[in-house]
DNA sequence: GCAAAGATTGCACACTACGCAAGGTTTTGA
DNA sequence: TCAAAACCTTGCGTAGTGTGCAATCTTTGC
């Protein structure tokens, strides 16, 4: 890989930028820290910080992690129940986040009163969403279909993602069945008539 | 109503201004439109512009329609099928949105480029999604269910504007129908084993 | 060891967003 | 009807954001 020492920095000086971010996030609110304190926090100048993140939110989210391909092609070549397939997908996803869970809990916090946080996460979202739709138009022949399965699986992340954060004492496997648990049960209460 | 004079002044110039927001917006690039182009447009001065919105991209946004009292009532008592009230509930919903098709057009075009007004559309989203899964949670007994069936919805909406901008020739309605069987087709087959 | 590629930084500058205070308009109610 | 209260608009000042440019230093590949 010529990826080497350079790249390996680089990668670095990004987390620690991410750190010193969500720490000073946490403790302050971000709209009350400045890029300078930032800079200051990670040893870097400001101009540096630029050449990293293009705004604070930005740097405070960070580099979040794609759905990993071989996690894609087990769920595009799966021949099991989509249902179980798609569960099995999310938990190795869940387990891929579950690394990282002081900078999920504080990106989390950032979230809750930052928009334009939001706004980058959700482009990324985006993307993931539709890689996600392309590889399950493969297993349901409608576009439609794959897209509404695109979306149930990624929207019950962030809400496994949520729970997890406001149940103490729940981890996030847990918090993920508990999430998955409604979107089976709300799919059957669409399908079979109620009442 | 005391809203008479004043608060009808106010509201048309919120608007005016949204739509030389939208306006700049669509032909320059949000990004490349500064707050003082906008106030010029709209005729009034740039610390004024900050008085009605608090950045350009909240001016593009500007104030989208909550769901009604009247339509998250019906849907609360509805006595019929949950499935067929929740689609009910989402076409009232559509129409209104469909009252303001050009504004709704170029504000899409804006969610496509720009991060921070996504996340300004998503924290109001966010908000709506709540009033309707705490309206959901009295139709079916579990909150987690009632979440995941919100999230079906908003999602649904999303997917139909989105369907409806880029499929010339459908209207606003016709693009739910087919979203919606998106959802439903999904549902069918989370519980229904295939393979 | 050296040239090319890449990283860091300071500086300058346009733009953003808001507090404040001065002046204007609308509303209220006596 | 008219004056006080409430509200709106605006200019000015200022802290902070984000980027282009050029100088300097570090890493890489040969």
């Amino acid at each position: 890989m010529t990826l080497s020492l350079r790249e390996k920095r680089r990668q670095e000086t990004a987390r620690d930028i991410q750190k010193s971010t969500l720490e000073l996030a946490v403790s302050h609110d971000l709209d009350n820290v400045t890029t300078e304190e930032i800079a200051a926090a990670a040893g870097i100048s400001t101009r540096t910080f630029f050449n990293y993140y293009a705004n604070k939110e930005a740097a405070a989210i960070g580099h979040p992690p794609s759905f990993r391909d071989d996690e894609i092609e087990a769920l595009r070549t799966g021949s099991g129940d989509l249902a179980a397939d798609l569960k099995l997908f999310l938990d190795r996803h869940i387990a891929t986040l579950a690394g990282d869970e002081d900078i999920l809990r504080m990106v989390g916090k950032v979230l809750q009163s930052n928009e334009k946080a939001r706004g980058i996460l959700d482009g990324f979202l985006m993307t993931e969403r539709h890689v996600l739709t392309e590889c399950l138009s493969e297993r349901v022949g409608n576009r439609q279909t794959a897209a509404a399965l695109a979306s149930y699986a990624t929207d019950a992340i962030g809400r496994a993602i949520f729970l997890w954060e406001h149940a103490k004492s729940m981890s996030l496997n847990e918090a993920l069945d508990v999430v998955w648990g409604g979107v089976i049960d709300a799919s059957r209460v669409l399908i079979k008539p109620n009442r």
